[in-house]
DNA sequence: AAACTGACTAATA
DNA sequence: CTATTAGCCAGTT
């Protein structure tokens, strides 16, 4: 490791502070690497858990969670945001007028 | 080396 | 609101 550009993805998505959210297309200009959201995703699915990083803080830009292929991650990263005292609505979204973190 | 594979987004209809 | 389209590109096979 230690190359490519999933270094510099991860480095922003460990700047989001608690309690607060980012969107893939966010990173991905942070990262300096704008209109790449989708490498932020893969970056995200790619994360050793070698690393501590908080990427349940990374959603789309609707303020949903992102479906993988094996679901079951996403409870788990609601889970994690509703315990930093974010706010889902009844249709499992997040309002990014409240949450969305300005770096 | 060439093909395949995706935690996305914005624009348009 | 849903559906479709086209950009986006590193890592893995």
């Amino acid at each position: 490791m230690g190359t490519g550009s999933y270094q510099r993805i991860y480095a922003q998505v460990k700047r989001v502070p608690r309690g607060r959210v980012a969107t893939y297309g966010q990173i991905a200009r942070l990262a300096g690497l704008p209109g790449q959201a989708r490498q932020v995703g893969y970056a995200l699915a790619a994360t050793p858990d070698t690393i501590t990083l908080p990427w349940h803080r990374v959603v789309n830009a609707k303020g949903e969670i992102s479906a993988r292929v094996e679901s079951h991650g996403e409870i788990r990263q609601r889970v994690l945001l509703e315990r930093e005292k974010v706010v889902f609505d009844s249709k499992g979204r997040i309002s990014l007028r409240r949450f969305q973190w300005k770096a």
